[in-house]
DNA sequence: CTGAAAGCGCTTACAG
DNA sequence: CTGAAAGCGCTTACAG
């Protein structure tokens, strides 16, 4: 009853580099050079076979171009699974961005810490696909067993805002520093004296950094960094909840509090109202990262924004570059950060 | 000076199924055997080339792979890249957990709505790495234009929670109509009968269902429902609030407000509060889906919680069987959906 | 500027 | 239960 497959008419897709090679009256080699712009091909001899190609909808086979070029076209986004993931969701869009201006294929890995078989994991998943190249968001690029497989893998790496800079490898920073100074020297500019700071989680290099600009502002302005006005968190709502509980019980409560990024922030907020604070009246409050989040709460969060898109789109864009040969571009300026002022703060 | 690697040690991870063979002493038909289960192989065999392959740190390379079976082993997910990701991390990680017990990889497809050459995109993504099978979340799933491409290229998918059950493919469900009304019922339950509703964007299942909920809810109670407390939507934070601000502009104003997530709830929250309205006292306010955003919100929201991650892993998972040949199963039961009552109602 | 040959590392189809 | 041969669709290395 079915008719088998006509020889003569090709499915939508299916067409391989010999039939565009037939058609086109030229060897394979030549539509290979055609449809990776190399050079040395006659403009004639491109605009036939380019002509094929339209005509047939050819589309190389990925699978066969990894396995006779010795590359596979792929990169590895290795993260960790957060609740909150605004963060996530920016690198994930910024590397995927550049990837597919490049033609490469992003695969992602996921991961829980501490990860006890994290080396398997890693392995298995550059292994088998033979991931060329990885990004590694913050903290990802300060995971010392991590990057030492990584090294002795071979498999060049990208890491966004590390604490270490890892030699050899592509690092892109932001001013996270300047911001933080700039964000506490506003609050002193609008007469707060007693500014408790909330820390991130110490394996990010955002947490040293942005305690280290609110020191430097508060000295600036001859404000004492009292050790009690400063908690740890680890940027999750309920370490930011519990550490404003504490800071609230203060004897003497700070008028402000910085919150070393959003989702902490907003547990802040909840700790205030709870205890019937109104903000910004009795309690200041600030985050960082400007996530959708900061903009949904009330009153909405004055915050930083960290432009981590265009990051993680340079990150990715730099290490297939160097992937590729491309001279090795001087290191990237630290990207700036930009302080959104909205009602949290007086 | 530098020396040419040794032939005799071979670089972590680029042993090929050749040196399985040699080191167990069978062919590569034998190892492919024991790599990909296959039954028929005498245990002692089995036993033989597992070993080689642990002390080889043997992986089959994927392109290799996939070029001879003719088959990727690669799943597409196609999505709306929305602001607020909460919906499609689920989506995300549900479909990657999945997709790690079958050992496939997972290509993702941003696409951004309306789309004028989604044509284009869909061909070439599915095309050039030969996507074996598709993941359609919402609202791809009724994409009439990108459903009938797939079929043309005959290639099979699972939609989570279209409008319309596409026939001969993979659909899973849940239960928001019945999620809707019981809210909706809880609601009358605390003595509201002006209870405003806010419809999420109409591409969507959820959309209507949830609407149609609401209304057999007041149905059953008998109490009527007005036009003029329904507004239109589009699951956006702006949107919730523009909406909220018709509803509470109205001569009578509704004590209780269904927003069709929670992201246009939070839009709802923050226009009651800057009217100055006390919640849940002057107004009930509830959501769905629980996203993180609905628990840092003040007062945490009402809402309810649909199993989204459970949902994309089970969508891939029959996906796969299918692609592998299992036995069609019978239709999943719609996936129960779960209120959660905080503190934004009365 | 163009092409013929070999080979990447697996699986398929077949034989025994 | 096991294996020898062919082939997937490209790129590499080389020749002219």
């Amino acid at each position: 009853m079915a008719e088998a497959p006509k020889r003569g008419k090709l499915q939508k897709g299916k067409a391989t580099i010999f039939d565009v090679a037939e058609q086109a009256g030229v060897s394979i080699k030549t539509v290979s050079r055609v449809v990776n712009n190399e050079p040395n091909v006659r403009q004639r001899t491109r605009d036939k076979v380019l002509e094929a190609v339209g005509r047939l909808q050819y589309r190389p086979n990925a699978a066969a171009r990894s396995l006779s070029g010795r590359r596979s076209w792929v990169l590895g986004l290795i993260y960790e699974n957060p609740l909150e993931f605004s963060y996530m969701k920016d690198v994930l869009n910024g590397t995927l961005s550049a990837c597919e201006e490049r033609e490469y294929s992003l695969l992602l890995r996921p991961l829980t810490l501490p990860s006890p078989d994290l080396v398997e994991h890693i392995e298995r998943f550059v292994i088998q696909a033979r991931v060329e190249g990885v990004i590694l968001p913050a903290p990802m690029g300060d995971l010392s067993e991590l990057l030492r497989l990584l090294r002795e893998m071979k498999v060049p790496f990208a890491t966004i805002t590390p604490k270490t800079l890892a030699a050899g490898q592509v690092n892109v920073l932001c001013e996270d520093r300047e911001a933080s100074f700039s964000l506490t020297e506003f609050l002193i500019n609008r007469g707060h004296r007693s500014i408790g700071f909330i820390k991130g989680d110490p394996d990010h290099s955002a947490s040293g950094n942005r305690f280290a600009g609110y020191q430097q502002a508060l000295e600036k302005h001859g404000v004492s960094c009292m050790e009690r006005l400063v908690r740890q968190g680890y940027f999750d709502f309920d370490s930011g909840k519990a550490a404003a509980a504490e800071l609230l019980d203060l004897p003497e409560a700070p008028t402000a509090i910085i919150a070393s990024n959003d989702d902490m922030a907003a547990g802040v907020l909840l700790e205030a109202r709870q205890r019937g604070l109104s903000i910004p009246g009795d309690l200041s409050v600030v985050g960082f990262d400007d996530t959708p989040l900061a903009s949904r709460l009330w009153p909405p969060l004055t915050t930083v924004r960290q432009p981590i898109r265009e990051m993680a789109e340079t990150a990715a864009g730099l290490l297939m570059n160097k992937l590729n040969g491309k001279a090795a571009q001087p290191p990237k300026e630290p990207f700036a950060c930009e302080i959104v002022i909205r009602e949290s703060t007086t």
